[in-house]
Parts: C-alpha cells; structure tokens; sequence
DNA sequence: ATGAAACATGAATACTGATTCATGTTTCAT
DNA sequence: ATGAAACATGAATCAGTATTCATGTTTCAT
C-alpha cells in the first residue's frame, strides 16, 4: 500500500535489467518466484539456472534478460525478505503504545510471516555464506529498528534500565530461534503458546 | 578377503577408512584441521578439496583414503564442534548449584569459546544446508540437556514455572545472536558486559 | 501498418572441481 | 630381512552448470 512514488529510490541495486513493458514485468515475478521456491528448497548451490527457469516455465537465457548473475536474483530475494518482514512486524505493532505489548504482537507477527514463508527464512540464513552483505543489512537494519524501540521504551519508563544493544540482539535471538524451532524443527506447538511462554520470560525473566 | 569383526558400529560415523598407524593417525588430523580452516573461512562450496589438501600439505587423493566424500569432512567438523560445546559449557558450570548463576557462567564460556572458535562456528550455521542431519542433532542435543537442566532448576523452586521446551530454545537463541554479534558482526563490546546485560534479561525481564 | 526496441529461445561454450586410479613408497609384524 | 598391508601421489576422468549468443517472436509508438 505505501506508495512511494515511481520505483526511481532502489537505493543500492544494480539491476540486471528492468523491465520496460508488463509483459517482461510478469516474467520477471515469474523468475523471481520460482527463485524463491526452488533455492528456499534445495538451496542455493543444488539449484541450478535451468531448474529456476523450468519452474519458471521460460528458457534458461531469459533468466540473464532480468538478472546478471545468478547470485544477483539471490540478493534481491534477501533485500525482499528484509522489507516483508519489517513490513509484517510494523504494521502488526501499529498504535500499540506498551512496549511490553508490541514485544508480544511483534513476537506472535513474526512467527506467523516465518511460518507463512518458511523458504524466505532459509534463504536469509544462507545468506550469510552467499552474500555477506545483504545478511549484514538485513539484521542490522533490523537492530537499528529494534535498538530506537528499546531506547524511546526504556526513557518512557515502559521497560527496566539496560543496555539496549545487546538487548537487541537477544531479543532477536529468540524470535529467531523459536522461528526456526518452527520451521525447521517441525515443533508441533501452536504459535500461541509458544508466544505467551516467551512472553513471560521476556516481561519477567526466569527468577522465581 | 579377510573379511571380519572389524569396522562393525562405531556408534553412527561413516568413517571413509580409519587410519591403522600413527602415520596415518598425524594425516587424517592434518586434513580435518586444514579443513576447519579453510571451509571456515572460504565457506563449504568454495572450499574445494584441493585448497584442503594444500593446505594440509597433502596430495589431493590423499583426501580420499581418509574420507569418502567432502560431505564427510565436513559432517565430522560439525560433530566435532558440538563435542567442544557441551563439553566446554559442561566444564564452566560444574558444581554450580544456583540455575540463574549456571545459566551466567554457561553463557560466558560460551561466548568466549565461540569468540575462539570462529571457523567452527560458520560451519554450523553452514551446516543448516550442507549436512541438515547434522545440524539437527547438534541443536536437537543441545535442546534435550537444556531441558533437562530447566526442568529439574523448576523442580527445585530456583527458577519460576514455564514451558521448559520453548524456554530452552529462546536461552539458545539469546547466547546464539549474542555470539553472532560478536563474530560475524564484530561488536566491540566485552563480554563480561554483553554477559551481564543478557543475564540481567533472563532473570529479571525487561520489566520495570 | 510498420519497424525498432523489447522480449524469448535453447543450443553451444567454458570452466570448475569432486572423485578415481594406476602407480609408487613406507611401515611393521614376522 | 621381507613381503603384505598401509599410505601417498597427482594426473586423468567425468559431470554439472553458469553464462553467452545467434536467431526468432512480440509489442507498441508512430
């Protein structure tokens, strides 16, 4: 919905080649998703150019019409993948006031997108051996966000005194973990429980 | 021929051929720490068996009398690191009565192997997609003791009620993004004080 | 209607790198 | 001392696959 007007920012990317009618805008999603879902599946070394376009239904030389290398298809998946999920948790969180609260909607948002897209989440871990980079922005910018939260919470008194940092990253620590847990892990838990459990501790730690 | 008692079991390892001499013995180690390091640092996929067997000062078939495939090595190192783990976590909290202060000194010891160990720790993120199997049983693993340890420290009123299960990843989750924090994005901070930061979460929670 | 730009094709190219193998060399129990 | 097993070599094999390219087809502004 946000409508930032034409596609002009982009920011950093180097776009193999943008489409310029509706017809290349269709095979380029199409690409894209069939990148999603087959490196999300088998990984980003066991699939190939070929499996990519097949599940694509196009050609294999279609695929360099859009995308320079096949690593650049990659990277775009990540930058998406960050964008969806600050997206997701934003507006999950949207006017709730209490911190503490916006933790629990944030927490809940966030276990929900990652079961929704269990192949996005893979391929943001294996970004860190694929492309570094895009893994670096992806959780700092994500810690940036968080560290503004904790800061603004902590001086209204909403939550104890301490160093908002390394906070932070614990707190992404366990979204992550209890995601994968999910995920991964196949845990057979509602995300419910799992959310007030984590909750408690979060709010309360684990002193009796 | 003779063909018998031999190589039955060895509990679960694949081994591509143990080595019967103390020649054998110093070669095998050779190749798997040139191993660590190298897929430590280019990463499995560009780690190719000939960088490994430079490395270790050994012609390339060599690699092959001692494993079967590169999967192998790399399965190894990862079992190897869980070794290292639980056994260094293990030793740091020994005789430590008091859940909350095993959970502190658990922490710290983790972190300060992780900060010592950065190779091993790339190779079991990378694990996820190389060797799933793996991957899975050394978080699996570490889950089960985590457990065990929360539910008897409830048992025994030293820490309050609470899903021992999601307790237990969320824990790994903190002490995971906290040594990725250090590692793979180099933060400046000490341990001692990400240690005390992430200590006082657990315990007390971010409630004021 | 039309031609240039955009899009699409899939076979050919070019290269990498895991694994094998035929051939030596070393070790060690006897 | 000796020969069989263990160990070591590195060139050759073999398969996969990212990327290019010469050749069509479609789109659309004029």
């Amino acid at each position: 919905m946000g409508k930032s007007a034409g596609q002009a920012e982009a920011h950093r990317q180097a776009p193999g080649n943008q489409p310029k009618t509706a017809r290349g805008e269709a095979t380029r999603k199409a690409i894209l998703g069939a990148a999603e879902r087959v490196i999300g599946a088998k990984g980003y070394n066991d699939a190939s150019i070929g499996h990519i376009t097949s599940e694509a239904g196009v050609a294999q030389g279609t695929f360099y019409i859009y995308f320079k290398t096949k690593e650049e298809v990659f990277s775009e998946l990540v930058l998406e993948m960050g964008r969806l999920v600050r997206h997701t948790i934003a507006e999950a969180t949207q006017g709730i006031e209490n911190r503490l609260d916006a933790e629990k909607a944030g927490l809940q948002a966030f276990l929900e997108f990652v079961r929704a897209h269990p192949d996005l989440y893979r391929i943001v871990q294996e970004a860190l051996f694929v492309d570094p980079n895009a893994y670096h922005e992806y959780y700092v910018t994500f810690a940036d966000g968080y560290c503004s939260g904790l800061s603004a919470a902590e001086k209204a008194g909403q939550i104890s005194k301490g160093d908002v940092e390394t906070r932070a990253w614990a707190l992404m620590g366990i979204a992550r973990a209890l995601g994968e847990q999910l995920i991964i892990f196949k845990s057979e838990k509602s995300i419910g429980e799992i959310v007030d459990t984590a909750y408690d501790l979060i709010a309360n730690g684990l002193k009796p």
